[in-house]
DNA sequence: GCAATATGTAAAAAGTATTTGACATATTAC
DNA sequence: GTAATATGTCAAATACTTTTTACATATTGC
């Protein structure tokens, strides 16, 4: 699974504790799926879309296979 | 976060079972997502949106506050 | 260069998703 | 009405996500 996260939270010029703090999490928790080193659940991954005004399946890319 | 999977899947007149099969999950996964037990982790959202040919942001319905 | 802000990372603890195996009830077909 | 298929549920084990606290490095503005 791969994502947009970073490339449009850069568009809207916000920081990883900006947008941590509009989906309700820690900083960490944006950072570490930034860098995929896991998968947001799927309510955090609405929540996401939602502060980056798109949609989970713009959102994230799912490869089949898992990376 | 609510679903659609039941409707959609009893509309391709699919088990349970089956809908699991395509998902490389068990019965009981899907049906405890079915039934509101738990949400899905995303992967497992993008599998059963492909098998049951819809999107993830139309098979969920995420209602803000959880429920 | 210095201060402030932003990002990367790590370990322990708590919470959540999934599997396995099993049993019970419901539905459908004949 | 009996057999077969489908669905609901439970408990224990395993895996994954998120928080918290903390420190390190990078970037930016002045």
């Amino acid at each position: 699974m791969k994502n947009n996260i970073r490339f449009i939270r850069k568009e809207m010029k916000i920081s990883q504790e900006e947008l941590a703090h509009k989906c309700d999490v820690t900083r960490q928790t944006v950072n570490a799926i930034e860098n995929n080193k896991y998968d947001p659940t799927l309510a955090l991954a609405f929540k996401l879309s939602i502060s980056l005004n798109t949609k989970v399946d713009n959102l994230f890319i799912f490869g089949g296979e898992e990376e």
